[in-house]
RNA sequence: GGCUGCGUAGCAAAAUGGUUAUGCAGUGGCCUGCAAAGCCAUCUACGGCGGUUCGAUUCCGCCCGCAGCCUCCA
């Protein structure tokens, strides 16, 4: 029975889905002004590893995750490079998705774009207006009544008053109240806008995720997902304008995903302490990167350090090195007390900390099965590998994971060459050649490993 | 200030009212010409103070420390 913990209630709960057997997922998507860094890059994961696991689970999932191509970041960003806004962001879509490609991050179902959604969005915007849920400020502006929602604040547990106790520094004047949020803003001179009631504009970011979603999975569905930070205001401001505008209620499930940190501090762009995803795939490997998200659980903070990385490098090297040498059958018998073990791992609010526990003593049984047993370790090996797909890890040949560099520039040639000639010294008991020839490759990188048979493996560090 | 959440061994990271987490690193052994890998064994824990309990790292209270949100943010 897969548990899921729910920001809502605070709690983990059964999942129940609206209509059996089939799940509707929402999240968050980027906006597209410029890479995705590790913190996007867990978000991806994250939702991926959930979306794999419910189709795993048998559940027919719609998994829908938005991308924001028109806001004030994009706009400025625009501006400052000098080109087309609509230039910038499909630029950076691109970029977005071979980020997502390189992590084996499978493509949602539905991917809607913020400005392909503009009917909607003026038709929920016009709903609130007509419900008496939103108003058109004295700059023009249409915003949205928060005190007229009388839910506002439940998701992320605060309450009107205490935040204005809080009280902004500048108050925009157009509002009628300060906690008011825009849903659509007039454009400037020069800017990108779209014809509305209220006059030439765009949509504010919240109304954005209201009318994709909608759309997309319908007034009521199971599951939004999104990062910590979007708890409020953004989902707040979702829930009361979808559900202010559909009477219905919008969402069963709220899933938030944490932080990653650098030095105990949130990643992010306004402190610029980001890593972007291209930049550490030139030091480490995609499938390490994934790993490493894939070792805390999705709603723990993530530290994000050079010792992390490497530690997820020696984790799956480890994976790997147990399957090495392994015939796996296509159709290999699957050992059920270890996919029992990882399913309810994964049952428990997708702990994949533990999941990777339960490849971990898969791969010691399998360390100690090979010699002994053929048969049973390629039944072990066959689970190993396809409960790491499950997680999006491990699917690579054993040999040319171990062997591979990030910039392959190829002497493996050489390298067997070398392991030819130290053979060769081994045979006329060279011990010292043998040993000279192992520590310049290890100079280089590479590690030998005799087998018991006399033949020499290597891999890379 | 208000509201969330967290504090586990050298590092990372889970679960759990009493029983091995797991990975990396360390120590001892097996294996090896020597290594590496692997296997076996083993050492490091539950922020502090009270309370509940036969028994608490696990539940409750207080304190200390940290992070996040309250403004755009994954």
């Amino acid at each position: 029975m897969l548990k899921i913990y729910n920001t809502l209630t605070r709690k983990k709960e059964p999942f129940q889905p609206r209509v059996a057997g089939k799940v509707g997922l929402y999240v968050c998507g980027m906006t597209v002004y410029d890479y995705c860094h590790i913190g996007h890059a867990r978000v991806m994961v994250v939702f991926d590893t959930v979306a794999r696991y419910f189709r795993h689970q048998g559940y027919q999932l719609t998994y829908v995750r938005n991308i924001t191509d028109i806001d004030d970041k994009i706009i400025q960003r625009a501006i400052e490079n000098g080109e087309d806004y609509h230039q910038l962001t499909e630029r950076f879509i691109d970029a977005m998705h071979e980020d997502e490609r390189a992590l084996s991050v499978l493509p949602p179902d539905l991917e809607p774009k913020a400005t392909q959604s503009i009917d909607a969005i003026i038709a929920m915007v016009q709903t609130l207006i007509d419900k008496g849920l939103a108003y058109v400020g004295t700059n023009g502006d249409v915003f949205y009544a928060v005190s007229k929602f009388k839910d506002y604040g439940r998701l992320s547990g605060k309450n009107l008053d205490d935040l204005q106790a809080g009280e902004r520094v500048d108050v925009d004047l157009a509002k009628r109240n300060p906690m008011d949020f825009v849903l659509w803003k007039m454009a400037k001179a020069n800017e990108p806008f779209w014809e509305s009631p209220w006059g030439n504009g765009r949509p504010g970011w919240h109304i954005e995720c209201s009318a994709m979603s909608t759309c997309c999975l319908g007034n009521h569905f199971d599951i939004h997902g999104g990062g910590m930070d979007l708890q409020f205001p953004h989902h707040e401001n979702e829930i009361a304008q979808s559900e202010g505008a559909t009477g219905e209620k919008f969402v069963n499930v709220w899933m938030h995903n944490g932080f990653v940190r650098v030095d105990d501090e949130k990643m992010s762009k306004s402190l610029g302490n980001f890593f972007t995803v291209r930049e550490v795939l030139k030091k480490y490997r995609p499938e390490i990167i994934r790993f490493f998200i894939l070792t805390s659980h999705y709603r723990s903070p993530l530290n994000y350090s050079d010792e992390s990385l490497n530690d997820a490098k020696a984790g799956l090297d480890r994976l790997y090195t147990a399957l090495r040498g392994v015939d796996i059958t296509a159709d290999s018998a699957i050992d059920e007390a270890y996919k029992v073990r990882f399913e309810q791992a994964m049952d428990d609010d997708f702990n994949t900390p533990v999941a990777l526990a339960v490849l971990f003593d898969l791969a010691r049984e399998l360390n100690k099965t090979k010699e002994v047993n053929p048969q049973q370790a390629g039944i072990l090996a066959a689970t190993l590998k396809q409960l790491s797909g499950l997680l999006g890890i491990v699917q690579d040949d054993p040999d040319a994971f171990l062997k591979g560099l990030v910039d392959a520039e190829s002497d493996d040639e050489q390298i067997e060459q070398q392991i030819q000639n130290r053979t060769a010294a081994k045979k006329a008991k060279d011990w010292a050649l043998a040993d000279k020839i192992r520590n310049d490759l290890k100079g280089q990188g590479v590690i030998l490993e005799d087998s018991p048979d006399g033949s020499t493996s290597w891999r890379r560090e």
